[in-house]
DNA sequence: TAGGTTTGCCGGAACGTTCCGGCAAAAGAC
DNA sequence: GTCTTTTGCCGGAACGTTCCGGCAAACCTA
């Protein structure tokens, strides 16, 4: 049945047997921890290769207790689907990098059993919000936990990589008022992580700031085409000196393009429209769509990388670190 | 440091001691396995909950020699990005139901040193094909492997669940023929898994069955728009009679829209429209686009069933089972 | 009452690993 | 030459769990 493996994998019991050497010294040799001498060693590692060894994880685990392991918790929103699926493979390639494993949590999971949660070395919360009653049980784990953005409750996690938001909202806001737009109008998401909050703050800010009214329209995160579609249809009808969209949640912004075309509106022309979030649906959109680059890929990476450092001790807990992100200008918003 | 939970948990041995017995029957207890009296099996239970104790994974897989942990394998096409998204939900939610971990697994992996394939009970790979030296290396592993699609190479998976594209296709084009379509071109995607495989033969068995001419373009699986576009501009320059298109890959047929709106075709009127995977770029594009759903959170979902029930041996090994799909009907090809 | 069966519980070994402490032999110090 | 240090290797315990086999006590049967 089993072909070409043996059933039973060689332990490192074998590996010492066929090196004439004790337990002890190969699993020195192999892990290259006590002292053994050159030859010895060589014969260990030739051994273990030839035997196709391979340590056995949990035995591994229980006697050092670690696991090697760490849990990656993604909101369950399909809607940005491209986002978090990037996301997912920054992590695990990083891991894979580092030789750790990741195991997949998902909201969708019901709250763990008290103290169940899964054994593993550390968790990486993908833009975590505080309402999330598993992203709560995960961060009272009392495990290091690293944060894509950041974190609003009161407790903190042990890292954070975060992008300044504000700052490229701004960005974009300014770049709209260079291309002409004066009054630029918001489709803000509900959802309360620091991202959606961040960018509602920014854009009220940035309004006040020139004594512009503040057009804002929030809609459910996960909203359909017909609930954005309506949403922007309410706003050009009661703000129809609005000059410029930008949309928060991923793909809106090419959700309501045919609404915008009924409407009489040119986009890139008379209403220039941008996104939050960059993907592909904002690339092969007609006209392309100006968006921030979110960099979701990186910003994996780059929580499972701090994550691997907090967890050798080389990095100290509470590091936070920001990631930039990119502005793409595209045709919506040239004019 | 580390508030509310215990620095370090209970073990079975602290329940033991709580309930006044003895390991084995506190083992058995919680197990249900051995022969233990109501009164006992209850004082046990109580001090579990009591202590908050769960089970060390590790120490009961090393004994057991069971990971209740299974790989979830998924191709790094970040162009399905939807597709993939929903169908990892759906393994993950299938095996959480289970008790079951899921490890990720990604082609970005450098091969595993020989015999280092993780350790788990089984494997899901999500559309295998034979080229992925990781998926060549996890299908001899020696572990039950359940594909999603069949898997094209001599060794069989230890369960598939597979989808009749070869029905959905032609299905796809009879509605076209309904709708008009008397020149159906196909954008065939480059792979070599089994579903763009089936996909061009179905179609080319279609055109035959008529005695049409098989207008066919291959493209590379991720191509960029610019890439589809000059594929799609090439197309109807050479083959001008074409009055429908159908793209395999993921967000194609969105990508193709201005191409075809440049070239002056009326998408649902002159020009048909219809991609064979169902996507939000599909539901949100100008005019909606017509699209086989693949339903990947189901697939994902079953595979996890069939694995786990493969694994408890209620299911023997080497079934197969079919999942439907569904064709979405949209503007893109109604007349 | 004597024999047999069932019930309820437990001791202890085993899973494969790591690593503490020990101990000869070799090397160095004087 | 003896005394000390270093080197190279090993025995065995421990991690937390499961489960085999054993053994009293309780329960039947007649």
């Amino acid at each position: 049945m089993t072909s070409g493996r043996p059933a039973v994998p060689p332990t490192i019991a074998d590996v010492a047997r066929a090196a004439s050497v004790s337990k002890t010294t190969a699993s020195d040799a192999l892990r290259g921890h006590g002292r053994v001498s050159g030859p010895t060693r060589r014969a260990v590692l030739d051994a273990a290769a030839r035997l196709g060894y391979a340590p056995n994880r949990s035995a591994r685990s229980l006697r050092t207790s670690v696991t090697e392991t760490i849990a990656l918790h993604i909101p369950e929103f399909l809607t940005s689907a491209e986002y978090y699926m990037s996301f997912v493979f920054g992590v695990a390639e990083q891991a894979a990098r580092a030789g750790l494993n990741v195991t997949l949590l998902s909201s969708g999971h019901l709250p763990y059993r008290r103290g169940a949660v899964p054994q593993v070395d550390g968790l990486v919360l993908c833009d975590p919000f505080a309402e999330d009653p598993v992203v709560e049980q995960l961060m009272s784990s009392g495990l290091p936990v690293v944060t894509a953005e950041r974190y609003v409750g009161d407790r903190q996690p042990t890292g954070v990589i975060w992008s300044d938001h504000d700052a490229s909202m701004t960005e974009l806001l300014d770049h709209l008022h260079a291309s002409g737009a004066r009054r630029p109008a918001f489709i803000a998401s509900d959802t309360t992580g620091d991202w959606a909050l961040t960018l509602q703050r920014s854009h009220s800010r940035w309004c006040a700031e020139r004594g512009l009214p503040e057009l804002v329209s929030k809609v459910p995160f996960g909203s359909t085409p017909d609930v954005l579609q309506g949403a922007v249809r309410k706003l050009l009808t009661e703000a129809p000196e609005t000059d410029a969209i930008v949309c928060a949640a991923d793909g809106a912004a090419a959700a309501i393009l045919p609404e915008l075309r009924a409407s009489g509106r040119q986009v890139g022309d008379d209403l220039l429209l941008a996104s939050c979030v960059d993907s592909s649906a904002m690339r092969t959109a007609e006209p392309p769509i100006t968006a921030v680059d979110l960099r979701p890929r990186t910003m994996g990476a780059e929580c499972a990388r701090l994550l691997c450092e907090i967890l050798s001790g080389e990095t100290p807990k509470g590091t936070v670190r920001t990631l930039p992100v990119d502005l793409r200008v595209r045709a919506s918003t040239k004019t």
